[in-house]
DNA sequence: TATTGTTATACTCTATAACTATA
DNA sequence: TATAGTTATAGAGTATAACAATA
């Protein structure tokens, strides 16, 4: 068995337990992500976003729009440069993360309880060590 | 730090390991995973393919398009259900795949190697108590 | 009636390239 | 010239729905 196929067949389970979250919600994993580097990132420019997640500008572009769409974020723009927009959750987001973060977080919970308190330790840090 | 995450972020370094084994050929998880089903399950019908892969029918269609269409794999008529496919690797898919999985494999130890003998024995434990 | 393959359609994710406005 | 955002485009993956041929 390749670390590969074990590794995805275990990340599928865990964007299983995500959906079940997140089930009646249109929110995917990336947009999730956006919402809690948003939270954690007020103000933040579309690039530097992208840069986070990982992905290119485009990418961090048509996901913000979405969240503009939806009234989850705001574009403000910057005094000090007229280029980039800082960007910030609403009401909204913020409360539609909120209630999000606790189902996320409680079927990842329940996701871990497959393993003991110890061997969640160990397979952190195991995967700590395989991506660093 | 969620589960979901860091199993995320370390699905990512092994898709990397991946990409560097597959580097010069279009191939991609999904095109590799369907090789190697083709492989160890001569003749399979497309849904099945597609029920091993986890997928719709129409996207083992698609995979099984591509395939065929690079001389990778074939349709064979089936005597005995006229309306099945038995799909087979050409000469030229069993040459492809068996050049892969040699470097898929060897990319994929060296991804292992940053565990120690022990450590992989256990991480493969866990992991298939997450995924079973 | 159920199943296989097929087609059409749609949505998401991701990437590259080219363009604009500004620094 | 360099950067932020934007737009267009493309490929890949995945899903549903409807259809014809066959069982």
């Amino acid at each position: 068995m390749h670390f590969g196929y074990a590794l995805r067949r275990a990340q599928i389970a865990a964007f299983d337990a995500f959906a079940s979250a997140t089930a009646g919600h249109p929110i995917t994993p990336p947009r999730y992500t956006a919402l809690v580097i948003l939270e954690a990132n007020p103000g933040i420019s579309q690039s530097a976003l992208g840069e986070v997640l990982g992905t290119a500008r485009s990418g961090a572009m048509m996901l913000t729009n979405w969240l503009v769409a939806r009234g989850l974020a705001e574009r403000r723009h910057r005094p000090e440069d007229a280029r980039a927009w800082g960007l910030y959750l609403t009401r909204r987001g913020k409360t539609l993360l909120g209630t999000l973060k606790r189902r996320v977080l409680d079927h990842d919970q329940r996701f871990g309880a497959k393993l003991t308190p110890a061997e969640r330790r160990e397979f952190l840090r195991l995967l700590g060590k395989l991506a660093p």
